[in-house]
DNA sequence: CTGAAAGCGCTTACAG
DNA sequence: CTGAAAGCGCTTACAG
């Protein structure tokens, strides 16, 4: 170690003063450091990970269903919600030097496999953003006994973060109502979706107290993406169903829907208002720019990182499961109509 | 080492076995194997990269103006050229067992800063993402001697891939014309970019074989935003020079210019027809949507980290610029108009 | 307050 | 073909 020799002190006391030990004399510690200054020393972390077993690197798991998403399409699911919880726990991480070790990883097939950098050890703890994922995967990750938090779905006896769906649903149909709608249609996401009932709940409860009934042909399944969205669009407008508004369980299926009814010549908001769900970069593009419901990404992110780094120093914590309250972000595909 | 003491045999065979070493006996190599399979062994990379001095680790440089982007506003530039090419490495790198350290990270200010992960020697090579950077910047990259490349912008004297903006332009002004647009206005990106020449040359180019002048006026330079399409659409429109189609230099100022159109009640492409630049998330769900010129991200991507690769391996080999072709994406912005 | 020594878990010549 | 030994660059008790 050159900056030893250069300071005329031993390894230890470069390390000691490497860690900020206040054990070391003030003079010394001036000595060492003007040292690493001028050779521009810079710690092996290979090395120091050697000895300390702590890797100072986290990593990020991006659940999808395909490995390698183009997630432009139409017809795929938009993936913002990975990109934007992404960009929360990295924004966060700025002020801690972990790094941030990330993978795309297909977690519904049936194999034995993990992650390759839970598998291979790399990292002290691990974000798992997105719900596709079965019981068999979060048993393998328990397994590992390393620290982990979910991101954007629960899940019982494991660290999570989640978007309050059931409210979700609740003030964008409050909202609707409000704005004096009658006549809701809901494209919600897929019926196998774990927070599929959440959903209904949510809905249910604005329109009981509004005193309406939740109409059973009002409400089509479908998957997240565009065409999707067109589609189940398509089925309800053709059943003759009467309607006011659309409220929409992705931004995704909104567009779908928007572009479905602009191909009918339909006027958002003018004939039919419009409320998405995600908030993301699609919907204050679009044109009429969309209204839809934010799930607080970044700040999802955020927390996960809190509630991760704690979770490395207190292992043996019970585990902290926190829902992130979504808000209404108006723009202009809602018309009011009283 | 556990598994030597199951196998009977020494730590050296076992790492031999790690290694593929072809210098085991098969017999041995089985009871290796075997051993290795019951005890569920993974190698400690820590103390492999201290022998080694490889990390098998690549890192990926976000180059921003911001270090937390919200990429959502319409009023900031989208950040789908990033995602976007994160997902055509990462894919890649599905086939290796490199993993993969991001980072965001500001070039533009004024210090005299790496980013984390080269500052901390965490990766054996580099992928820096993104047109904002200076001259200073490359030089601090450059006196680090670790393998490096550029992706979404040229430079001299390092490697990189990024589009070939003159062919885009050019491909995106012909089709223009041979659709029947006479009087083509253009959105470009801010006049300060390296390659904003690129772009009028390209214009320029495709204008000429048609006999065609590019009018003085005719076009606007402007950020990447949505706001910024916006307000540059409306001062084109305002100065009342005639137009038929409008080729924004970007998908966010396309969205922009959209909708000031569109509050205009000009109807697109009826009216007047759009096209946009990069192939993002908005343009399959613009409505209607959004004709493009697509600069291939996932391909970009791909390509850089084949050539990463390359120069790791072969760090004095000379630089290796590759430039690739744009394409056109067809959608329904574009109205033939003979 | 500081130094010498051991040890983290690998790989790599080098013997045999 | 296989094993014993050295060494990678740190940190951490432990002496002094």
């Amino acid at each position: 170690m050159d900056v030893a020799k250069e300071a005329n002190v031993s390894k230890s006391t470069v390390s000691l003063v490497m860690n900020n030990s206040d054990s070391v004399k003030l003079e010394t510690r001036i000595k060492v450091l003007d040292a690493i200054q001028k050779l521009g020393y810079v710690p092996n972390m290979a090395a120091r990970e050697l000895t300390t077993k702590v890797k100072n690197i986290l990593g990020l798991v991006f659940l999808t269903d395909n490995a390698t998403n183009r997630s432009y399409q139409f017809d795929s699911v938009t993936e913002t919600l990975l990109y934007d919880t992404f960009n929360g726990i990295s924004s966060g991480m700025k002020q801690t030097d972990f790094g941030l070790l990330s993978e795309r990883f297909s977690a519904l097939e049936p194999n034995q496999e993990l992650p390759s950098l839970l598998k291979n050890n790399r990292v002290d703890g691990v974000f798992i953003v997105g719900g596709l994922f079965d019981d068999a995967f979060i048993q393998r990750v328990q397994q590992r006994k390393i620290a982990a938090v979910l991101v954007g779905r629960n899940y019982p006896g494991i660290d999570w973060v989640a978007p309050d769906v059931l409210d979700a649903m609740y003030k964008g149909t409050k909202y609707l109502l409000e704005t004096g709608h009658q006549d809701i249609v809901f494209l919600l996401g897929p019926q196998t979706s774990p927070v599929a009932h959440k959903k209904l709940e949510g809905i249910c409860k604005a329109l009981d107290e509004a005193g309406l009934p939740l109409r059973p042909d009002a409400f089509k399944y479908c998957d997240y993406s565009g065409s999707s969205g067109y589609n189940s669009m398509k089925e309800l407008w053709t059943s003759g169903i009467g309607m006011d508004a659309v409220f929409a369980a992705s931004d995704g299926i909104a567009m779908g829907a928007m572009r479905f009814l602009y191909d009918q010549k339909v006027r958002i908001p003018d004939d039919i208002s419009i409320v998405g769900y995600e908030q993301s970069v699609i919907t204050e593009h679009a044109v009429p720019a969309l209204t839809t419901i934010d799930i607080n990404k970044e700040r999802m992110g955020e927390e996960a990182l809190r509630i991760l780094l704690n979770r490395i120093s207190r292992p043996k914590a019970k585990p902290v499961q926190l829902m992130i309250a979504p808000s209404l972000v108006i723009r202009d595909t809602v018309k009011k109509r009283r």
